[in-house]
DNA sequence: CTGAAAGCGCTTACAG
DNA sequence: CTGAAAGCGCTTACAG
């Protein structure tokens, strides 16, 4: 609690030469601090300065080399220009192909192109505990408003903010309602690849999807059972749950059983797409000639490697980076009070052909 | 100047319930809120508070979901937990494997365990001149101190953050007197390749660097004329600089003056590399069979396959992940104001022995 | 059209 | 050992 701002050794005051103040520029042209305010912040509630002042107060202010304190224009309950960013889960795309990386890529330059700055909250990685989490959340309130991201978030803070009127927006579907979030259409995308596949022929597919329920994989799930049921694919015993540990001999089950396509999905462990592309690659399996293979999600790095594939993985691409900037436009409008906006976002995944969808093989 | 601070359409503080202040919990436990600030911060000047109150405070706290408010710490003159970010050039590394990145990650490594949250100023990018980069540049005050990033930066407003006593620090070598750095130790570093070219048997050598007179260039050319002048390479004409877009008339006069390997430079721009490595697939040449070459820094991508190289292109690494982490321990170490830190530092860089170096061809 | 005042939530001497 | 006061630099009603 106290600790979340660490105490000083010494003051941090600068000892130089002070940075000008409002108070600096009001006594160099001869008006009141509130005055310089005003003709600063530009006229908004109709107040109108004469011309002469504004003109001696600007001039002043550019001599002094004024810029405003945006800690203290943040306290004094007006916005300071910052958006928060806070992930959770494993805190930053450390991998250069991390699958988060292209997220914080659009919410950069959406960012950048709004002229706000943003502030990445490193809090989450560390807190473990509650409590901690409770206090890292909060301080997110340093922005005028924040982004929140990763699978698994922890609803207790998050609702605290809410209740608060703290304008924040998920990159991701949620489920919980009144929140604003800018998400991809799994669903949709995921009922489309099931199409694809069954329109080569394949009736006997499996879904090897995470054992894990963020509203990511539910849609997934949901989009692959819809697709599969509408193009003649079967159903029953079409989804299976992996941590990716046991993949080989699921594989040598489904062969036996006569499946000749499989869908997995793409997380941010990665494990299921892992684990199966390496029992792929154990069982001597070539895709698509023995077994076609379909991926929901971007993977991280180009995981055709493993196969031996040179092509990419048939699937669809998740729409990362332009998540992040629809993500920073949401919540500039939240900030901003723009009248009804659009608090949920689905955006569409754009179908990758890739290499490793292809007809059955023939019956063995 | 006013438009730093974009204005809202209206005041967004929070509408619902408020969060608990200081002196929510003043009351609570029955203290003044001075006395509330003072439990919370921990016992700094010396002042001992009763235990009992102490813990009906902290008891309080606890049940108010009490965190400070990092604004109002800010301004109050102490920390507020927060180290700026600021980056010149194109702001952001957006292509994920932009060889800035891996700073990026090393900043937010050890931000995150020391505690500290990361604010990226993305102000550089949109700022043309000089007015905006320093009302940009200014907003770094906002943080307890700030790492500058890239290779050409404004002076002014720099200094002027010096001038007020603002710890910050560059990340990179850099020439002005004063000013702490995290950097690489790129003279060494060149003049290691240099060697090791010259040990192959190489004597007639060129360095093609960039025209661009950064630190790093600099050193860069340094090492390689120190390390070949050591080693018994030609130093005559070794030094070529260019843009990139002039390389393959240069490749074949040096070829007929008998040429034998090419040492060139990494930078943000990639020129150089991306130039010479064109040049010498359209000239049908392979490495290091017709001809050696070596790369100073690390390539943003992997610059083999241009070549038709498989392997990597012999040099040397820079640390750069390193060099984030380290910078953020400096920056830490200047706003503590401990005692006589080590305001220089040289990371050594890691020789990469690569596949395009080997000795001379026969002469033609 | 401009000034004086209060307040944002905290820290920090300075008195008691 | 704790309280009352001033102040960080700004914004925002509210008076004149």
């Amino acid at each position: 609690m106290s600790d979340t701002v660490p105490r000083p050794s010494k003051p941090s005051r600068p000892t130089g030469r002070a940075k000008p103040r409002q108070s600096d520029i009001a006594r160099a042209a001869g008006v009141s601090q509130a005055t310089v305010s005003l003709v600063l912040r530009g006229t908004e509630s109709g107040v109108v300065l004469a011309a002469e002042t504004r003109r001696r107060v600007l001039r002043a202010a550019e001599e002094l080399g004024y810029v405003p304190d945006p800690v203290a224009t943040r306290l004094a309950a007006a916005r300071n220009g910052m958006l928060g960013l806070y992930t959770f889960s494993t805190t930053f795309p450390t991998d250069v192909a991390h699958s988060y990386y292209p997220v914080l890529v659009g919410v950069e330059e959406e960012a950048a192109a709004q002229g706000q700055d943003l502030i990445l909250f490193t809090g989450a990685s560390r807190a473990a505990d509650t409590t901690s989490h409770a206090a890292a959340v909060r301080r997110v309130r340093a922005a005028d408003g924040c982004l929140f991201f990763g699978r698994h978030v922890p609803d207790d803070p998050i609702r605290r903010l809410s209740d608060d009127g703290f304008p924040f927006v998920y990159i991701g579907r949620r489920d919980e309602p009144g929140i604003s979030y800018v998400g991809a259409d799994y669903v949709a995308a995921s009922a489309e690849v099931a199409v694809r596949i069954a329109e080569q022929g394949h009736r006997r597919v499996r879904y090897l999807r995470e054992n894990d329920d963020a509203p990511a994989s539910t849609d997934r799930e949901r989009g692959v059972v819809e697709g599969a049921r509408g193009a003649g694919i079967e159903t029953a015993g079409l989804v299976e749950r992996t941590d990716g540990g046991d993949v080989d001999a699921r594989l040598a089950r489904w062969r036996d059983a006569g499946v000749t396509a499989v869908i997995t999905e793409e997380t941010d462990t990665g494990a299921a797409l892992s684990g199966l592309t390496a029992a792929i690659a154990r069982a001597g399996l070539s895709c698509p000639g023995d077994l076609s293979l379909a991926l929901l999600g971007t993977p991280a790095a180009p995981a055709g490697a493993a196969l031996g594939t040179a092509g990419e993985i048939s699937g669809f691409s998740v729409p990362m980076r332009e998540m992040g900037r629809a993500a920073v436009r949401l919540l500039l409008d939240l900030i901003e009070g723009t009248p009804t906006p659009r608090r949920h976002l689905l955006l569409a995944c754009a179908p990758v052909p890739g290499t490793t969808i292809g007809p059955p093989p023939p019956a063995r």
